[in-house]
DNA sequence: ACCTGAACACCGTTCAAGT
DNA sequence: ACCTGAACACCGTTCAAGT
């Protein structure tokens, strides 16, 4: 061998990309190695660092993946339902069901922690902001006269929501179960924005 | 050496448990390396697994001396308010604060996973618990009538105060400092706490 | 009995050497 | 030019051997 050229750079990255997304889909994030990659696509260690900077670079690369699966799906809620707080609520069961379904990626997003020396990529960081930009859009519709207070109702409730997620997931509570999970979220939100509009419309 | 008798087991362990919890604290959990911390104590590898199952243990051991310091400062709390719904979102602040305090030793709290042929211990898990039942009493002060229903919404709630607090100090959003996750935790939980009253008061 | 430290099977990452 | 695979500096864990 040492020299074969039977993929081209980039497919050489796509094939690891997708075949590090099914590892972690199905192993958990700590699989994820080097060697167990590399064997996986039929290329040794070395080549990995020929398309990626390091493992973290693909653990990124695979979270950015998971990030726009998540987009599409909460886009299509939104396109869906035209009253507003159903909207929110949905968003919220939908979010949840998301991490469900595939719990291993999901966490690997917020398992994530950048060394103290590097920042996160801008792309990156734009992508997880976008997930809250949806439910600020829909306060702005909710409660207009609110004006700039929307911005931190947004990230205060899908914070909240976020945080089931992770308790339910963990399995560090007693809810487990996708059943739950819809419950205590839809308290959450429903007490939410019950006592925000009231307050705020 | 081969025979010191320096310390006895108990002694041993405090120490390690000790100087975890200082490697921990500055540097992170992916910081807390065996031989790392038998070096820190003045022994070697091999002693630390005669006190210990393995790190693993080790980690939980950590986290539960970080759940009893949460826990005498919620207690705290609780024992300085008398009004329901002051206590609740003193509650939360203090749940903030105290995750701001320590941000690695409450973080691994919550990243530790166990692995899948291992049940979490039971005491472990209960301690969990508890941090929820506190929040579950002020809302039976709260709102009686709403009887098995208040479980529900305490875990709601506290998931989300422990959500804001993830997004917050993991840095995955534009909110940093404490100032800010204050304000999304005084948010979250005086809108839930208006609705939740008015429908269930 | 107590503790050591070499050994084993793994990591992530690099880079001289082969074709 | 492309890819390999040995090498380096690390892991967690075990256990025969030393005092």
């Amino acid at each position: 061998m040492a020299r074969r050229s039977d993929h081209s750079r980039n497919e050489i990255k796509q094939m690891a990309l997708q075949a590090a997304e099914n590892i972690v889909a199905e192993k958990g994030s700590s699989a994820l190695t080097a060697r167990r990659l590399a064997s996986e696509i039929g290329y040794t260690v070395g080549s990995l660092y020929l398309v990626f900077e390091n493992l973290d670079d693909v653990t990124l690369q695979v979270n950015a993946r998971t990030l726009n699966q998540l987009s599409s799906k909460l886009d299509s809620v939104v396109s869906r339902h035209a009253d507003t707080k159903r909207c929110i609520l949905e968003l919220g069961l939908a979010y949840m069901q998301f991490a469900s379904e595939h719990p291993h990626l999901w966490n690997m997003v917020f398992e994530h922690q950048q060394p103290d020396d590097k920042d996160i990529p801008d792309w990156y960081q734009e992508r997880i902001n976008s997930l809250f930009q949806r439910i600020e859009e829909q306060f702005t519709n909710l409660t207009p006269a609110a004006a700039s207070e929307n911005a931190l109702a947004a990230r205060a409730l899908w914070s909240g929501v976020h945080g089931n997620c992770v308790i339910a997931l963990t399995g560090k509570l007693d809810i487990v179960g996708i059943e739950d999970i819809e419950k205590t979220c839809d308290v959450l939100i429903e007490n939410f924005l019950t006592g925000w509009v009231q307050t705020h419309g």
